[in-house]
DNA sequence: CGAATTCGATACCGAACGGTATGGAAATCG
DNA sequence: CGATTTCCATACCGTTCGGTATCGAATTCG
């Protein structure tokens, strides 16, 4: 099948995934705004024609960027929701996150963080995507928590959504935190303290 | 005294705290990099060779708004430090800030986040400014926590370190969900689940 | 091979950036 | 009043920004 779309004209020299990668570390390191066109295609080894022949323009380079990086550098928070309790599904996110965002062979923190916060004009729009990114990460772990309620996993009255709001707003502060250079023993203390506030179901150690 | 020191020629026609106030706003609203001298000076109702009379640089400028808005904004973190117990001292800094980043007459979460995280080039100057400065908040809290440790107010063995930056990240990660467009009683839910993680000398309500 | 097509390097576009030189108006001194 | 000093408005500086027009080289189809 893919041969009969064999396509027209010279074929792009370039691996396009291996581009698209080396501009997630240029977004993550210096966010949208830092991140200069002359920075991004240095990095990507390519020319200002072929970036835009091949992702668009900025914005969509950025969405593609964010889009991988969802993929690739968060999928620990995908598999956390696989862990049997709601206790261990947070466990397992907090720590992954912690670890996460102290790898040294990436950027420190968060891309979905550090890309943009404020909001400005057309910066709001960056700002308003990473939001609805993040806040689609809250509420599949809410839904996931909501599933522990219903099973018993948690007690009674726990409310998901806050519980998934706290979660991911100590996920937050430590990429925060990250950023500004703490080391990795130093969100896992934090994350320590973290669990104590999570509900459990009496008499159940893990 | 102040008469003595009078200035010689044309005084100063605008308030420099006023317009230094409006500067805050600017900067809290659209980051370091996100406020131009346009915006910046418009705010402020006055021309740029004002501003640069006045103030200097944009550099100067956002270190003077940044020890304005620590003097004024973050005025409830010291007033927190004062409360009697360790406990009460964490509960009024985190239900302050809660509420301080969720002001309906001042722009949502908060300056020493948004004013700029990530760091490329001259833009990481600014970033390990604010860091430093939420820093110096943690530490503060760190003595104050050292204190309660050492009189028995928190449990022997209590990291007041761990503890202080625990705190620090929730009311980071509350910024960041401020600064999404979360509402206030969001910040307190959450504010309510982080207060369970904290250690309480035992047979103390409050 | 020749035609069609797409590649990528260079060089450029208008706009916005931070910052400043200039010059007339306003206020204070002697 | 006359001299001095400092104010502020305009207009401008070089640089960098995101984005594009141009054009020769490369590759594939018929």
């Amino acid at each position: 099948m893919p041969q009969g779309t064999r396509e027209r004209g010279r074929p792009r020299s370039f691996d396009t995934q291996a581009a698209l990668d080396r501009a997630v570390e240029v977004f993550w390191r210096q966010g949208y705004e830092g991140a200069s066109l002359t920075d991004l295609t240095a990095a990507m080894g390519i020319s200002r024609p072929s970036m835009y022949a091949a992702f668009g323009n900025k914005d969509d380079l950025f969405r593609r960027v964010v889009a991988r990086y969802a993929e690739i550098d968060m999928a620990y928070a995908r598999e956390a929701l696989e862990q049997p309790t709601a206790y261990r599904v947070i466990e397992s996110f907090l720590r992954a996150n912690a670890d996460a965002l102290t790898r040294t062979d990436r950027p420190a923190g968060c891309l979905s963080i550090q890309g943009g916060l404020a909001g400005g004009s057309d910066r709001g729009r960056i700002a308003r995507f990473l939001a609805e990114s993040r806040l689609a990460g809250e509420r599949a772990l809410a839904a996931r928590l909501a599933a522990a309620v219903a099973e018993g996993d948690l007690p009674p009255g726990t409310d998901p959504d806050a519980l998934a709001r706290y979660v991911t707003v100590v996920s937050e502060g430590n990429a925060v935190h990250a950023t500004a250079g703490a080391d990795r023993a130093s969100l896992h203390a934090t994350v320590d303290f973290a669990l104590q506030a999570v509900p459990r179901r009496p008499g159940v150690v893990g």
